[in-house]
DNA sequence: GCATCGATGGGCT
DNA sequence: GCCCATCGATGCA
């Protein structure tokens, strides 16, 4: 359960900072996804920074296109990508606005709702599988492409929405190199994740696809 | 147990 | 044509 405290809802305005401020700043904290079945609700675990147009791995870096144009808007809304065919991504809108600056949301711990996310994530093996990794995220939370722009700072009965939760320290912080992230935007540690959380992802080195023979 | 492989589709250069 | 995450199958300990 979550207590009283931890459920005011996260201002905009906290995320309209420097997104390497804002991502570490995200472990800990709340997210509420509302469904028809009831709430399911997840404490962030894992997080990576995207520095919009400035960083070569970031989905705005060549600008504003149909799919990223969230990306471009205020801070505190919801980008959500679809990836590989099949899987979804959620991020986070940080500002100011037009710089397309955003947190990706990469592991959780469901903490209300697991049997509604069970439902949603039947190869999950244990619970702390549910949202181990940025796509198995998002199908726990039922997120997809429905959801992109979604505002994540209003209250009430809204889809998705952030909550306070308990900020870790920072002592209780690691951050390395982002995952899937090749060239020269591997080079940056802008992956954060709750030390020793077991349901931080494990991290994988970016390994380039054989070529078809 | 663990590594490796193939398959999946859209967005963009 | 390259780049993205995950899963089930397979092969090797």
């Amino acid at each position: 359960m979550i207590a009283p405290p931890d459920r005011m809802p996260l201002p905009r305005e906290f995320f309209d900072r420097p997104v390497l401020e804002v991502a570490p700043d995200l472990l800990g904290r709340i997210v509420v996804r509302t469904t028809p079945d009831g709430p399911i609700v997840l404490r962030i675990t894992e997080v990576e920074a995207y520095d919009g147009g400035n960083d070569p791995a970031s989905h705005a870096y060549r600008g504003p296109t149909a799919r990223n144009g969230v990306m471009f808007g205020p801070p505190g809304y919801v980008y959500v990508y679809f990836t590989y065919g099949m899987w979804h991504c959620m991020n986070l809108v940080c500002g100011p606005e037009g710089t397309a600056r955003g947190v990706l949301l990469r592991a959780g711990e469901i903490v209300e709702g697991a049997e509604l996310a069970r439902k949603r994530r039947l190869s999950a093996r244990n619970d702390k599988e549910l949202a181990k990794g940025p796509a198995r995220l998002a199908t726990a939370l039922d997120v997809d492409r429905s959801l992109d722009g979604t505002d994540a700072c209003i209250t009430g009965e809204t889809p998705l929405r952030m909550l306070a939760g308990t900020p870790v320290p920072s002592h209780q912080v690691s951050n390395g190199p982002r995952t899937g992230v090749s060239g020269e935007g591997a080079v940056h540690p802008w992956r954060f994740w709750i030390t020793n959380d077991p349901t931080v992802s494990p991290y994988r080195a970016h390994t380039p696809r054989r070529r078809p023979s």
